[in-house]
RNA sequence: CGGGGUUUAGCGCAGUUUGGUAGCGCACCUGGUUUGGGACCAGGGGGCCGGGGGUUCAAGUCCCUCAACCCCGACCA
């Protein structure tokens, strides 16, 4: 019975996986639609989702040596075009602002697609000597890119970012810093979020408009499809060019200034979703969910059950877990499927029974197993099983991840599994722009990203057949 | 940006064919009984029928127009 009423609110994700997104977004409360097209009203629930990365993150920027500061969301026209592939890359989607009030502006305004282009005139500024670098920045923001297609979190036309800019003195430098947060990335999705990623770099036709070169996490959704859940991008010294962000070395001599930038947006909290998810609704990471445990008194109407809820309900938050309490006059029954579907990693039900034999019964929202807890060192049995409970979505995923992951040495088995198993597909490739560019064109598979990890598939290219240079994910993404 | 669909109470929908008092289910409010997997009884509140313009004595319904959202493509970091 309350298995069907569930299958009414969610659509299953085998019978159509978009409208179980879309589904889950609204019942789950994360977010609701606006006026303005595109864009998204992010809901308390899936506010604190993003509160929650954020804090974890910062923690981790401020660790590795990063500043926070705060650049204008607006870019004149003429510094968004100092470096030509970078304004080409981005030009097509973004919004301007012509007008001030009733008067029409001398130069039109950019709203910030990105902030490359402010960084690098403020560092043009306030970089003269190599006693000046590093210069690690990081910024919490919104961006704008005037996207045709949206879906909350995945693809909004305003989204919430954080964009890190670094300025160094040396190549070498520059590319460590592109590396290090990089891994900050993958860790951080391991660590927090349960997710495991592919980390590599993206190909030269995928990478960042105006960059040397791209780095990517790639994860892969319940659905086969990937999506690029983090990036950092080392510049080289094309930028401090078009912008002359020069620094004097110590021997006095002008030298051009190496820089990156690396990014994490709310697109992840989509990531989150579709990794984790299932059929009931949402299933959040421990370290990241706004509720990590909510406790259901049942029969509460009873003397004392209350009173005991409370109390467990304190003795938890004060061991520095996050915890709500659900005393409103529902029906037990509508509360376990109302925080199911919500994602709580951890339900607790106290009632009379359990408080004669002093315990709870704990119900897990990653397996559904049940089980009795002694209200003796609750919380620490507690916090074992969020624990516990982070392990198991992440060998979860990283199951489905390697399940879904093939191999190709030629293009028919290429083309075969591009058409009937969504997932990764790894196979061999020449290094050539217009051979990536055909297999997109013939099966709408791209490439994800040039692993680190590389394995010997084959010798020729899965395409062309030519002498092949790299092993390369391929799927078809977000 | 193309092709299709949708828009009526917070949510899901009927009503549009044939113009004539704004409906249903859930949710919400009040009171009571309930409480270990989405309770029940009784009473109650809530609508610029997506926006604008037209036709008509009369428009949710017919005509024009604009917009938002969904699905499929194209495009895309």
């Amino acid at each position: 019975m309350a298995d069907k009423k569930l299958v009414e609110q969610i659509t299953s994700m085998d019978e159509d996986f978009a409208q179980w997104y879309t589904d889950i977004v609204k019942k789950a409360e994360l977010a609701d639609y606006s006026g303005v097209r595109g864009c998204m009203v992010i809901r308390p629930y899936g506010y604190a989702i993003w509160e929650n990365i954020q804090k974890n993150l910062d923690a981790i920027f401020k660790k590795t040596g990063h500043e926070n500061v705060c650049m204008p969301m607006f870019i004149p026209e003429s510094l968004l075009q100092k470096e030509k592939d970078h304004v080409e890359g981005f030009a097509p989607e973004v919004a301007w602002v012509t007008h001030g009030g009733q008067e029409e502006l001398a130069e039109r305004l950019c709203v910030r697609p990105t902030s490359e282009t402010l960084f690098c005139d403020h560092y043009s500024n306030v970089i003269q000597s190599y006693r000046d670098l590093p210069k690690l920045y990081n910024q919490w923001v919104s961006v704008v890119r005037w996207e045709k297609t949206s879906r909350p979190f995945l693809r909004s036309v305003e989204f919430l970012w954080q964009e890190g800019h670094t300025a160094h003195a040396t190549a070498e430098e520059a590319q460590e810093e592109t590396l290090r947060m990089l891994n900050v990335y993958a860790d951080f999705c391991r660590d927090y979020l349960a997710i495991p990623v592919v980390m590599g770099q993206k190909t030269d036709k995928e990478r960042f408009a105006g960059a040397k070169a791209t780095y990517t996490i790639e994860s892969l959704m319940h659905d086969g499809k990937a999506l690029q859940s983090g990036t950092s991008h080392n510049f080289g010294d094309g930028f401090a060019k078009a912008f002359n962000i020069q620094y004097s070395n110590k021997d006095n001599k002008l030298e051009y200034v190496h820089q990156t930038s690396w990014g994490m947006s709310t697109r992840i909290i989509g990531a989150i979703i579709m990794v984790h998810g299932d059929d009931n609704g949402l299933i959040l990471p421990p370290n990241i969910a706004p509720v990590q445990v909510v406790i259901v008194p049942v029969a509460m109407h009873k003397p004392g059950v209350l009173d005991r809820a409370n109390a467990l309900k304190e003795e938890l938050e004060n061991a520095g877990l996050r915890v709500k309490i659900d005393a409103s006059d529902k029906m037990p029954g509508w509360k376990f499927a109302e925080y199911e579907m919500k994602g709580v990693p951890v339900r607790i039900e106290i009632g009379p029974r359990d408080i004669e034999n002093n315990q709870c019964m704990s119900a897990r929202r990653d397996n559904g197993e049940k089980a009795a807890i002694s209200l003796d060192g609750v919380a620490d049995s507690v916090k074992a099983l969020l624990a516990d409970i982070h392990n198991n979505m992440l060998a979860k995923a990283t199951k489905l991840r390697d399940e879904k992951t093939y191999t190709a040495t030629n293009f028919d088995e290429f083309t075969s599994i591009a058409e009937n198993k969504p997932g990764f597909i790894k196979a061999m490739w020449c290094g050539d722009t217009e051979c990536e560019e055909a297999i997109k064109d013939k099966t709408a598979v791209t490439s994800r990203c040039i692993p680190f990890e590389q394995e010997h598939i084959a010798d020729t290219c899965v395409h062309c057949g030519k002498k092949a240079t790299k092993m390369v994910y391929w799927g078809k993404a977000y």
